[in-house]
DNA sequence: TCAAGTACTGAGAACGTTCGCACATTCCAA
DNA sequence: TTGGAATGTGCGAACGTTCTCAGTACTTGA
């Protein structure tokens, strides 16, 4: 290993002809220090090419101005954005970002958590992967380290969560196909974790308008209650084989739905993605169908995706506020590192309906 | 401030009745320790919670297992799928990773360098945004960090680097549309480092076989010498009317350029994009236009990104291997880190043309 | 002229680990 | 037996900062 050359606040101080105490004091902008000393160290400190220890700093500061992120996988548009948005926030505070992946999968979110502890973050930002099975997270919120949930709240944890109007804005969607006409709407949506009695049992109850909404309720359940709930509304009953849950956060499963739902001898008329990746499988099946949007089949995805507003005749979509929703989560994060300690919020966002041509009527 | 309940190390061995240094032996699990006295620490330290402190690890180890990224952007495809196969493998090894946007500007890409140099990163995987104006990463090498370059080098900076083969999958990707019959082929490319002696003069010399690539010259000049190679291969003319230098990493900028050039008297029969974020400003473009691909306007662009593949009628693409590109980057920067002294190496990944419906004969 | 500030400095103790060293004990081959 | 590994333990010094505290010099107001 190469020796990395290392001027520390001591070889500046005994350079200038001062004691550590006071270098630190100039070069850590701290305490007095009189304008000629300040000088002569700091033009010490460049001309030796000083460089502060951040570690040394942090270890008795008791702050990294580091914070920890679990993503489900930042390869997607949905977390590349929020990212995004919480980057800009945590740059602007002279933070940084430790991002990890969990791909939705528990175990790995655990080893995510622990490399992020052991790297002394100030604060968490996380979307659990599982909404009821989190003691870990209850663990480290009880060490008083600062989480702030996105996109996912957990049962009966008590931090600061960003999540969007997940029923609300599928059931205003659901809502404009049945509107154009479409009795036969397809869903496809990831539904991984199980709701207890299983998907026929929530069509049922939620049919029967027994389901309300719970933050702690997985996204593309949620999406999937406000799809019902749009036929609820409409008087419409469901067909539960064009309900269909791909298992996984994975455009492949998406596609193999589609596919199956498109091949289906009574074809659905329209067809509604609970997100981005969904949408994505979707797309793909529908183009190696051969068929045509809206011609042959109508199309409403949650999250509004980039090629959404270019790819013939354009999708319409639920538009969630994903940098923003980043944004204000790092924003709850940086206020709770600072101190804050008011009582946990919850930041609900209100997607918006984009209406583009891949509505027909009927 | 809630004071966070922290164990220490001491803790631990008083409690367990040993030395820090034995409960340090166990915990951090190096040197020597009976199997009794093991047991009975670990026991105690899990009682009580332990967690290891990285922070003062660190500071006596003199690594931290985190590496840190600068990525222009990481919204975009091609960043974000960099950024993944960065992750996994920095996951695979333990190490965490420090994520940086710099959005193509030299000042945040040298506050982002600052910031991760002051948390002390093992090592660097830049894309850097001036391949020239690089002193910063000069200084910072000579350090000793170890520093990967991914996408683009830097001139006389001997560091390892991975790129893809542009100018000769941008003169694969024009040379089919000339196959396919077409003469007037419009570029929207980024081109805002200019060459020494501007656009004009790159695109004489460039036609007249006086430009070699050199690795140092920006990726989206290389694509336009692609261009131009492919034209000159073909004895086809230049008209540098048909060549838009959108002049920033915008899909906004893309867009205008690729509007006023189908707007253009004598309209091109096909057009090329040097990277995505291109693509989708041309794409919005064409849409907005009401043009039908390929019956109007051929495409091909560089970077194949996800909607592409779906997008009727399919959009030919340039496929790099992002993923394999940031794998292949930490792998490199890794080794550093463990201590290799190979000499540096220039990792050249080979693109793919990939053939869908957006080409038409004419 | 004295007391009470204000400006500045340095010694030395933190922070929570790892590491070098010294010392004990056990084990095994010669 | 004997000596040299191998195994096991504790002391105390690092690592590079910040921070407390004591102390000095200089100003200021009564």
């Amino acid at each position: 290993m190469a020796t990395r050359s290392k001027v520390t606040i001591a070889d500046v101080a005994q350079a200038a002809g001062v004691s550590t105490a006071t270098a630190g004091r100039v070069l850590g902008s701290y305490g007095y220090a009189a304008k000629s000393t300040r000088d002569q160290v700091t033009a010490v400190a460049r001309k030796l090419g000083y460089r502060p220890n951040g570690l040394a700093r942090s270890l008795i500061t008791g702050e990294t101005r580091t914070i920890g992120v679990v993503a489900g996988d930042i390869r997607t548009q949905f977390y590349a954005s929020i990212l995004r948005g919480i980057s800009d926030v945590a740059d602007e505070h002279g933070f940084g970002l430790l991002i990890t992946n969990s791909d939705e999968r528990l175990d790995h979110e655990m080893r995510a958590l622990d490399l992020l502890m052991e790297k002394q973050v100030d604060g968490l930002i996380v979307s659990p992967c599982d909404t009821r099975k989190a003691r870990h997270l209850h663990r480290i919120s009880e060490t008083q380290l600062p989480i702030v949930l996105i996109d996912r709240a957990v049962e009966g944890l008590a931090v600061d969560q960003v999540t969007a109007l997940n029923a609300e804005g599928a059931e205003a969607a659901v809502g404009e196909l049945i509107r154009a006409g479409h009795t036969r709407i397809g869903v496809v949506a990831e539904l991984l974790e199980p709701e207890p009695g299983g998907i026929e049992r929530f069509i049922e109850d939620a049919h029967a308008g027994l389901v309300r909404t719970a933050k702690s309720m997985y996204p593309s359940w949620q999406r999937l209650l406000g799809y019902i709930n749009a036929h609820r509304a409409a008087g419409l009953a469901i067909d539960s084989s064009l309900i269909r849950p791909a298992g996984s956060y994975s455009s492949e499963a998406a596609h193999r739905e589609a596919r199956d739902l498109l091949s289906h001898a009574e074809r659905p008329s329209a067809l509604f993605t609970t997100d981005g990746t969904m949408s994505e499988g979707v797309m793909r099946a529908i183009a190696e169908a051969g068929l045509v949007i809206p011609r042959d089949v109508s199309l409403v995805g949650f999250d509004d995706l980039d090629w959404m507003a270019f790819t013939p005749p354009g999708i319409s979509a639920i538009s969630q506020p994903r940098y923003a929703m980043g944004a204000a989560a790092a924003r709850m994060l940086l206020d709770r590192v600072a101190g804050s300690t008011a009582p946990t919020s919850g930041l609900t966002m209100t997607p918006e309906f984009i209406k583009r041509g891949s509505i027909a009527r009927r």
